[in-house]
DNA sequence: TGTAAATGTTCTAGTAGCTAGAGGTTCAAG
DNA sequence: CTTGAACCTCTAGCTACTAGAACATTTACA
């Protein structure tokens, strides 16, 4: 039986993050002991894993539940899970669109520095002047 | 003189975060009319602007705070515009690399899905194993 | 001039995914 | 039996907005 502490530093996880995901209902409210302490059992662990492992990926809580679903019941399709990740994968690569853009623009302005005082620096220049910019109006996003 | 929902078009921004940002400081308490509507000039476009432009750029509004300030201060130096607009491009090729391992692992979960049912389901599985997985335990971020 | 629709106002609370702190209790080692 | 680390609950804070309630003003048209 772990105590929390424990099961964070098997898991990687912040003691206060644990609670977290119990009190939204991410992971079951576990055992106590007669003075109220959270112990935890080896399901515990793997379900942390899996939280976390998806969390790395990128899986928003609300998928890894749907995931969890999935996990939780195995005679159900593989595919939801497949689109789920489907999913991810599509946000993934719009985030890494984006950021290709970003990192060109920002190259372009820092390359263009002067060096000089602020009145003629292209860095300022550049975020004043939004006519060369080809990103679009409405999301920003990281 | 515009209205704030002008001022919004004008610039691609939600109404409701042009109060925001002035509420944050960034947007200077404008004009009222005797009704106590707000209404705006040439200026606030530009700063605005400044803004959102830089938050495209995926700038925090703690350095667009900086960077206005300097701009603000024309007789300061550039290198700290330089430097602010460096630190984003690091922040920024961090992020991108982290997406581009966590697209190769996608696209292997999602490749190797079988179709069957949730019980071999490799997407669940890749989660569920984290033995395989080769991001580190401590920063997810977007 | 009257009125209705569109747009404005303030205020509060909610979003994601945690994180930090206060103030108090329990556990395990020595 | 005491000490100190780790636990407990609860509340509030973070970023950057977004949404909604309840009400006021402005504008366009009849």
């Amino acid at each position: 039986m772990l105590t929390i502490g424990n099961l964070g530093k098997k898991t990687g996880t912040k003691v206060q993050t644990i609670r977290y995901y119990e009190q939204i209902g991410l992971m079951p409210e576990p055992g106590r002991t007669e003075g109220g302490q959270r112990r935890y059992g080896d399901a515990d662990v793997d379900r942390l894993s899996f939280i976390r492992h998806a969390r790395q990926l990128g899986f928003p809580l609300e998928a890894i539940r749907e995931l969890l679903d999935l996990s939780d019941n195995p005679d159900r399709s593989c595919h939801e899970a497949d689109s789920i990740a489907r999913r991810q994968l599509k946000q993934v690569e719009l985030r890494m669109d984006r950021l290709k853009a970003l990192r060109t623009e920002l190259k372009r302005m820092i390359h263009e520095c002067s060096g000089g005082n602020t009145a003629d620096c292209k860095v300022l220049e550049v975020l004043r002047d939004h006519s060369e910019c080809l990103t679009d109006h409405d999301e920003i996003g990281a």
